[in-house]
DNA sequence: TATGCGTGGGG
DNA sequence: TCCCCAAGCAT
């Protein structure tokens, strides 16, 4: 038997069940196949597909991210998350486009090591643009296996990783890997989910081990979390009286890297001698507005705007070199924060 | 190797 | 309202 019983009937499944019309499988290349899969990681296909098409239709090609601005194609990312994937993907298609004319490489070793791209990611632009035997491990795959074959043990611990690498090389057939692969990951997504997974339309139901023990509820074994804290920041919205707003631009490593913000208060900084330092203009109005709840992984932003209108903006070399006046309404210009472009909207 | 990095939706 | 996390990678 050349491939087990697992991958057959996986394949069996995909053939009525699988997806096959997302919008980066209808005119799949290794261009469309990489940005959807850096798009995706983390990230569910619901919210990939707008992001997806109107990235494309701005970026048809490894060219035209080479060629544009930063700025630009973070204003593609506004609201994704995760902004490293899209300053990776930049710096990916600057190098393809000087060391590889712009076509994407085929061997693994050359693949990984481009920014933004891990072995996961690497084996499904391998599998399902070239059609080469390589394996993916996503979440998807790790809670099919991990339940298939009952592993137990925190995901991120090392060994239970590789246990999973290895399950997933045993599995991956050299024959139909794109569908395969296509296949394992459509079955995590939409049969064997999180919660309440379908077992009962599960073609991997008969073997497997979690459904057998019906630990399913308990596979893959959830990392209790800790308490997420709280942080809190006074921002500055202030606006001339033709419509520019002051933005920051943030470094690119840390939260929102490489995006704008409205310029922060430091600690202890109040916002006279914050204006003292940075604008020395005639102030007209300062009104404190609502505070904003935002919810990060791993802590809650509290966000303090104060807005404050001013006659006419200093000149440029008068300010920092990290602020920046912007015309409002601002409009695929420049990457935004999801919270930060609802506020510049309400202004 | 443990943690930082977003956002929106489900329960 | 709150917690969980979804097609991971970089450091």
């Amino acid at each position: 038997m050349s491939s087990n019983n697992f991958t057959n009937q996986l394949l069996d499944w995909f053939v009525n069940n699988g997806r096959k019309y997302l919008p980066w499988q209808l005119k799949k290349s290794p261009y469309s196949v990489w940005i959807s899969e850096i798009m995706l990681q983390q990230t569910q296909v619901k919210t990939v597909i707008p992001y997806y098409i109107n990235f494309m239709k701005r970026f048809p090609n490894i060219e035209s991210i080479a060629k544009c601005e930063l700025d630009e194609l973070l204003s593609y990312w506004s609201g994704l998350g995760y902004y490293a994937r899209g300053r990776n993907i930049y710096k990916t298609a600057k190098i393809l486009d000087k060391k590889y004319q712009s076509i994407f490489p085929k061997t693994y070793d050359e693949i990984i090591k481009l920014p933004g791209i891990g072995r996961s990611t690497a084996g499904a632009i391998l599998a399902l643009a070239y059609k080469k035997k390589y394996s993916i491990l996503d979440g998807n795959v790790k809670r099919v296996l991990a339940r298939y074959y009952r592993i137990e043990g925190f995901l991120q611990k090392s060994n239970i990783q590789e246990k999973l690498w290895n399950l997933a090389d045993l599995n991956t057939p050299s024959s139909n890997v794109d569908q395969y692969t296509q296949a394992i990951m459509d079955l995590g997504a939409t049969v064997c989910t999180r919660s309440r997974p379908k077992c009962f339309i599960c073609p991997l139901s008969e073997n497997c081990l979690a459904r057998f023990y019906s630990e399913q509820d308990k596979l893959p074994t959830r990392k209790p979390r800790t308490k997420k804290s709280i942080r809190e920041v006074g921002v500055m919205i202030i606006v001339d009286n033709k419509k520019s707003v002051l933005l920051e631009k943030r470094p690119n490593n840390g939260i929102w890297g490489g995006l704008y913000s409205f310029p922060e208060l430091g600690d202890g900084q109040t916002i006279n001698s914050w204006l003292d330092d940075n604008l020395r203009e005639p102030v007209e109005k300062i009104t404190r507005l609502n505070p904003i709840k935002h919810s990060f992984t791993h802590f809650n932003l509290l966000i303090n705007p104060t807005k404050i209108k001013i006659e006419n903006k200093p000149k440029k070399y008068r300010i920092k070199p990290r602020y920046f006046w912007h015309k409002l309404p601002i409009d695929r210009e420049i990457g935004l924060a999801a919270p930060i472009s609802v506020m510049i909207n309400e202004l």
